[in-house]
DNA sequence: TATAAAATACCCTTATGCGGGTATTTTATA
DNA sequence: TATAAAATACCCGCATAAGGGTATTTTATA
């Protein structure tokens, strides 16, 4: 017995997308919104107390407190059967792989696509299939080439890269951790190789790309 | 003779916005939107071809290209009788300051905010009001405080900045801009003064979170 | 056109970073 | 318990950054 209407759940710390989404999609004879929230936890609740059929979560993936991507984990974890939507900003690298390898989710869209494309992402995800903005399809592959060549950093390395962050010299670095400051040196030129940096600067930035800072 | 109907044109680059907008405020009988579109510089054209009556420009003020402060600035001057209303993602301390002062819009509000409040601004904003965010008020105060002991780099100084970011070394940046040694050491030094950091690191966190750097 | 601001350039010294090594001890893990 | 990985620590040396000055020329702007 195969059900008329798609039930959705939307996501997104920001309202007013939120209340766009629901008058653009409204309109559609397929499409229902069952719910809609601000507060990913929110959804967690409502999901918990009141499965009644919801389809298909649409969430952003850059929200504060709890943000989409523990939200999809959460999901796919506690709820097997409802696919994901994410939607974003723009095709963060990181993220998107993130999603896509841990939480199975089953499409990805960009804001910056039409309510044509969101429309039939939703179709096409409601009837088992995936849909992926094809700038993602893009930011994904080249990500992945990059990702096998990275090499891990170890606890003792993301320490020493967090104190070079907080502008911390290589003195007060070791002075704070109580080990030698040859011992950091030392560190610090095996962070520069492993990382292909050559510098703080170029370091930092990839702190910052890959997620090591906050 | 009163107008019965407020005209509005939006400008957002991401379409699903635009999409959500139209939707939501085209239910309401007293709001007519015009002309919607993803470029700033389409809406220039548009305005210059066809002034019919636009009462109010809703645009994003983070969009690439031409940034949104532009448009207000250009909105400003050749179509003065035209109302702007600005829609952010949050409330950029620096932008908010700016688009106030220089741009003298009507309303500023936050895309966090819901439908009811937009309808309310444009209201507000058409028969004569202002109209921002609280949050945004809230920004505001905050950042003239830290204005007024902020300095401005100057442009060379940005310049060199930027170059810093690129990791280029001293050397090099004499080399790229043509000028001795020396010179950058002397900006190098005064960057650090005016930003109150003492290192690369330090410049580098004060670039990217006053945004000199994209 | 007077004045201020910005951009240019040099002097000096000390401190720190960065790159090349090698080597030992500690901690996981197969 | 054997082996690898991680963390520790030292050597040397050069290059560069950073902090303290002063001073001239160029460019805006009132």
């Amino acid at each position: 017995m195969k059900k008329e209407l798609i039930n959705i759940a939307i996501v997104d710390d920001h309202q007013i997308i939120i209340d766009g989404i629901v008058a653009l999609l409204n309109n559609h004879a397929t499409i229902k919104i069952m719910f809609s929230t601000t507060s990913p936890l929110a959804l967690i609740d409502f999901l918990k107390k009141n499965n009644n059929g919801i389809d298909i979560v649409i969430t952003d993936i850059l929200m504060p407190n709890m943000n989409g991507l523990l939200l999809a984990k959460t999901i796919r974890q506690e709820f097997p059967a409802i696919k994901i939507i994410a939607l974003s900003m723009n095709g963060e690298g990181l993220i998107v792989n993130s999603l896509i390898e841990d939480s199975n989710i089953s499409g990805y869209i960009l804001k910056n696509t039409g309510k044509t494309e969101l429309i039939t992402a939703i179709e096409k995800i409601s009837a088992g299939g995936i849909h992926f903005s094809e700038e993602v399809l893009i930011e994904l592959t080249k990500f992945r080439k990059v990702k096998e060549e990275e090499i891990r950093l170890t606890h003792r390395e993301i320490e020493i890269v967090k104190l070079i962050e907080k502008e911390y010299s290589n003195t007060k670095i070791a002075k704070t951790l109580f080990i030698s400051e040859r011992t950091v040196e030392t560190h610090r030129k095996n962070i520069f190789r492993k990382t292909q940096t050559n510098n703080v600067i170029g370091l930092i930035k990839y702190a910052y790309l890959h997620n090591l800072i906050q």
